[in-house]
DNA sequence: GAACAATCAGTAAATTTTTCTGAATATGGA
DNA sequence: TCCATATTCAGAAAAATTTACTGATTGTTC
């Protein structure tokens, strides 16, 4: 069972820098019809290739202007500190990405926030109230040089 | 000239979500017309606070399955080498995202690729050979913990 | 309270999505 | 090579959505 084909990349590079073409002008630019590649896509989302559809807003325009990268290490490592972690973190709303690491530091988050106050509350009243950390660097962006949602396929 | 109530933040946080709902399923949501919500998302679109549409892929199903995190620090900074640094990392493709930080890392990096030993490549035979890099950090993530690019609004 | 602006509901046309059919092409054995 | 099968595509038509427009309602300001 070949699943994906030349097309069917196309269609995906096509789709992750812009979801809102039609299928018409998608089937412009691989010039082909409408319908080979409304059912491309229909595969292509079923078969779990394309996860979902998100609109991309404008992070200064709604006031969180304020990105932060956070190192975290825990003090103990068990399995149950590691899984209790993870789940507090995924409660707290700031927090946009969490990745467990391998090395020195833990867990990575990126944080967007309103301000750097809303940061130092943020540590203070919310992650330092979490048990286990061990250490906290903190590290914030100056200028976003690049940043896409696309990968290289 | 006020332009964002709760209404709009109500359909932005819906859109950043789930992009492929239709007006009337958004309507029905906030007990509203297709009509209003139609013409909101149009001129938050048109505002900017909407900057794009994109389809989000699986990364593993498309055989991108290590994420690295790099930190760059630069040798040099004075203001040349710096935009120099900046327009050579925007043309490698295998970056995803790239930050220009505050403290005593420069650069951060978010990198998907296929395997490590192509992360080995790509800093041997890309990353190591722009000018002027002085310490460079690599990370990788074990697991994704959490992940979203909606930011909380 | 009157004039103005903003928001909404409803309608209809244009466009797109979705489903379906059949033709063309490719594939795999015998 | 030839036949059977599966895959992919084009085209058409129905269903659904988008888009544009109108008028009514609500809210605001002076």
């Amino acid at each position: 069972m070949e699943l994906l084909d030349e097309t069917d990349l196309k269609i995906l590079r096509i789709l992750q820098e812009n979801a809102k073409l039609t299928t018409k002008e998608i089937a412009d630019q691989l010039h082909l019809t409408a319908s080979p590649v409304y059912e491309r896509v229909r595969r292509l989302e079923k078969k779990g290739y394309i996860k979902n559809y998100v609109a991309i807003l404008d992070k200064k325009k709604l006031n969180r202007p304020v990105t932060a990268i956070c190192m975290v290490s825990l003090r103990y490592h068990n399995e149950g500190f590691i899984d209790t972690f993870e789940r507090q973190i995924k409660e707290l709303v700031e927090v946009q990405e969490c990745y467990h690491m391998a090395g020195k530091v833990d867990f990575f988050l990126k944080i967007h926030l309103e301000s750097l106050e809303m940061y130092h509350e943020f540590v203070r009243s919310k992650l330092s109230k979490i048990a286990n950390i061990g250490v906290l660097e903190s590290y914030f962006v100056l200028k976003e040089i690049y940043a896409t949602t696309a990968i290289d396929i």
